[in-house]
RNA sequence: GCGCUCGUAGCUCAAUUGGAUAGAGCAUCUGACUACGGAUCAGAAGGUUAGGGGUUCGAAUCCUCUCGAGCGCGCCA
C-alpha cells in the first residue's frame, strides 16, 4: 500500500469513528465508507457521501447528519487542512498535501514495479483471446481483440493476478477441410490447371501465395496423388502456413501467448469423450433424430444444442466444452474469454455447459469486442470476406505503426463500435493522441539528460519541501493515483482506464513544465528535488505505457 | 419476429458503476517566454445525455415504452 492509499484508508477510518461517536450508527452498522476524488477541484481533495447514505437509517436531513459527523471528527489524526459541508450533504476534505512528496523517492526506488498491487491476491486467471481460425490473415477485429486482450493480461498481472494467456487453435472441423480444398484449388491454379474453389472457400491472397509456393517447391507431384491423401497433406501445409503467419503477426504486434491450445488434441487425448461422459452422467444428454443433444435449456439457453451430428461428427460446441472443462481442471478460478461481437449468442450455451458440469457459471466471463470500422480519406473502407479483400492486422501495423495501433485499440471501451480513423492514426501531429503521451516521455528524458549534463543528481538526500507549487501538487497526486488506476482497470476489465490515466499524467506533466522551470542553476536544491519528481514521472509513464504495449521513446 | 449490445458537444470518446455545475481531445476562436523539446501550455465557445414515462434526497447510469444502429437466432465454426 502506498502513501496515498494509507492516507485514504486512515481518512475512511476516521469518518467511521466520527459516525460512531456522533451516535448515528453502531460500529457494525456503519455503511462502507465511500471516499471519492471529486471531479471539481473546488470540492476538495476527497469527498464522502456518508451523510446521504445515513439519511434513511438516521431519519434526519443529510446536511444535519453531515454537521454531526464533522463535529465529531478528529482532525488531528488524518492530514486534514479543512473540512466543508456542501451541496445536498457531501463532506469535502481538504488535505495538507505535504505527505505527497514522499511518493517521489518511493517511486524511484520501486522503478519498474511501481503500480504493482495485490488486489488480485494471486488468483489464477485464464484469458483466452484472438483464437482466430487458421484460415486466413488476422483482420481488424482480431487486432482489436489482441490489443485489448494483451493489455488486459498485463494489467491483471500488475494487479496481482496470476495470468495464463491462451490461443485456442480451431484446427478441426469443417473449416479446416475447406482450407485444404482451397489450398488444393490454388495449387492447381498455380500449375495452370483449372480447378474450382470450394463453395465456402478462403479467397485470401495468402492462400494464393501458398498455392504458388507449393507449386514452386514441389512441381506437379501432388496432382497424381489420391485425393484423400492430397487433401490430408494440404491440410497440414495450410494449417502450418497459417499458424506460422498468425504467430508471427501477433509477435510483431507485441502480443504473447503462454499456451497455444489445439482443438485436435482434444480429439486425441480423450478429453472430449470425458466431457461428454460427465454431462451424460449428470443426465443432461439425450438422443433425438439420430443426433446427440445437450439439454442447455435447463440452464437458461434458448434451445437445446446438438453435440454429435447425425453423421457422427462433433459440432464446434462439444470440443469447446471439453476445452473449458480442461481449463477448470487446471485450477483456474476465473476464465475470461475475449470474443468478437458475432459470437455473443454463444455465451448462454457455454455458461450452461459450465453449470451442467457442476461449476459456477460465473467463473466464465466473456468480454465482447465490438466491430471495427475503418475510415480512410474520410470514407468507410469496405470489407469483403468473399474476395478476401480486407485490411489485415499486418497492413495496419505497417501503415499506421505499432504504437499508434496499440494505443488506438486500447484507448476505447471495447463494448462499443470503434471507428478507426487511419488518417488520424497515421498523422504525426498533435491531432494524434499517441504522440501526446510519448512526447511527454521524450520531454522528460530530455530534461533528465540536461540535469545529468549539469551534474545535478536526484539521488541521495533531497529536500522535497521545494516541491509545493500547485502544478507540482497536481502532478504528485496524479503519480499517486497510478496503482489505483491499475487495480481499477483490472477489476473492471477496462484497459482504456489506463490510456485515460496516461493522458492525464502526460497532461499534468506538460502543464507543470510550462509553468515551472525544472533546472534552475541559481537553486541547486530545488532543481534536484524537481529532477527527482521528473524521474518519477518518467518511471510511471514507462510503466503505464508498457501495460498497453506502447513504447516510451527517449527521443522523437 | 425474438434475443444481445449500443445511442453523450460539429467529429472521436470519457464520466470514479446512483452523486455536486455531464468532462477531455480534434475542429473553431483568443492568447504565451530570444528560457530545460511549440508534437507543448493558458483561455473562450460548444449539451433537452436519441425521445417519452417511472423509481428517489439525487439518474447519462436502474425499470418501462418508442425511435435508430450493429450483431446474433445452423446437425457452420
Amino acid at each position: 500500500m502506498n502513501i496515498v492509499e494509507q492516507v485514504k484508508e486512515q481518512l475512511k477510518e476516521e469518518i467511521k469513528q466520527a459516525v460512531v461517536k456522533a451516535g448515528l450508527a453502531a460500529e457494525h452498522e456503519v455503511p462502507n465508507v465511500i471516499l471519492e476524488v471529486p471531479r471539481e477541484k473546488a470540492h476538495g481533495d476527497y469527498s464522502t457521501n456518508m451523510a446521504m447514505q445515513l439519511a434513511r437509517v438516521a431519519k434526519k436531513a443529510p446536511r444535519m447528519i453531515a454537521e454531526e459527523i464533522v463535529n465529531h471528527f478528529d482532525k488531528t489524526k488524518a492530514s486534514i487542512e479543512k473540512i466543508e459541508i456542501a451541496g445536498p450533504g457531501f463532506i469535502n476534505f481538504y488535505m495538507n498535501n505535504s505527505y505527497l512528496t514522499d511518493l517521489v523517492p518511493m517511486i524511484i526506488k520501486a522503478g519498474a514495479s511501481y503500480g504493482q498491487t495485490n488486489v488480485g491476491q494471486g488468483e489464477k486467471v485464464q484469458v483466452e483471446f484472438v483464437s482466430a481460425n487458421p484460415t486466413g490473415s488476422l483482420h481488424l477485429g482480431h487486432a482489436r481483440g489482441a490489443a485489448v486482450g494483451d493489455s488486459l493480461c498485463n494489467i491483471l498481472e500488475k494487479a496481482g493476478f496470476e495470468v495464463t494467456r491462451e490461443y485456442y487453435i480451431n484446427d478441426a472441423g469443417n473449416q479446416i477441410f475447406n482450407l485444404a480444398k482451397s489450398v488444393e484449388a490454388r495449387y492447381f491454379q498455380a500449375l495452370g490447371i483449372d480447378k474450382e474453389m470450394p463453395e465456402d472457400g478462403y479467397y485470401g491472397d495468402d492462400i494464393i501465395q501458398l498455392g504458388k509456393q507449393l507449386a514452386d517447391e514441389h512441381g506437379d507431384k501432388f496432382v497424381s496423388l489420391d485425393e484423400q491423401e492430397r487433401l490430408q497433406l494440404f491440410r497440414e501445409y495450410g494449417l502450418n502456413y497459417e499458424m506460422d503467419k498468425i504467430k508471427r503477426d501477433l509477435q510483431d504486434f507485441r502480443v504473447k501467448f503462454d499456451v497455444w491450445y489445439s482443438e485436435t488434441s482434444l480429439y486425441h487425448n480423450g478429453k472430449i469423450e470425458k466431457a461428454l461422459q460427465a454431462l451424460r452422467e449428470k443426465g443432461h444428454i439425450y438422443e433425438q433424430d439420430g443426433a446427440t443433444w445437450f439439454r442447455s435449456t435447463a440452464f437458461g439457453d434458448d434451445k437445446d444444442r446438438v453435440l454429435i451430428k447425425q453423421d457422427g461428427s462433433y459440432t464446434y460446441l462439444l470440443p469447446d466444452i471439453a476445452y473449458h472443462q480442461d481449463k477448470l481442471q487446471r485450477g483456474f478460478t476465473k476464465l475470461i474469454n475475449i470474443w468478437g461481437a458475432d459470437h455473443h449468442g454463444y455465451i448462454p450455451r457455454m455458461r450452461a455447459a459450465i453449470e451442467a458440469l457442476g461449476y459456477d457459471p460465473n467463473v466464465l466471463e466473456v468480454e465482447i469486442i465490438q466491430l471495427v470500422s475503418l475510415y480512410q480519406n474520410g470514407e468507410k473502407v469496405k470489407m469483403s470476406k468473399r474476395t478476401g479483400k480486407a485490411v489485415t492486422m499486418r497492413d495496419l501495423m505497417e501503415e499506421v505503426g505499432l504504437d499508434a495501433t496499440r494505443y488506438f485499440f486500447a484507448m476505447r471501451s471495447s463494448d462499443t463500435h470503434l471507428d478507426f480513423d487511419m488518417d488520424l492514426a497515421v498523422s504525426q501531429s498533435n491531432e494524434n493522441p499517441v504522440y501526446y503521451a510519448q512526447y511527454a516521455h521524450a520531454r522528460v528524458c530530455s530534461i533528465l539528460r540536461q540535469g545529468e549534463e549539469q551534474k545535478l543528481s536526484y539521488e541521495g538526500e533531497l529536500d522535497f519541501a521545494h516541491i509545493q507549487s500547485e502544478k507540482e501538487i497536481e502532478l504528485l497526486k496524479k503519480l499517486g493515483e497510478f496503482p489505483m488506476a491499475v487495480s481499477e482497470a483490472a477489476l473492471k476489465r477496462t484497459p482504456h482506464r489506463i490510456t485515460n490515466y496516461i493522458f492525464e499524467l502526460a497532461s499534468a506533466l506538460h502543464s507543470f513544465y510550462n509553468a515551472e522551470k525544472v533546472i534552475d542553476p541559481e537553486n541547486v536544491e530545488k532543481s534536484q528535488a524537481r529532477l527527482a519528481l521528473v524521474k518519477a514521472v518518467q518511471i510511471t509513464l514507462q510503466n503505464a505505457l508498457s501495460l498497453i504495449g506502447v513504447s516510451a521513446p527517449e527521443k522523437m
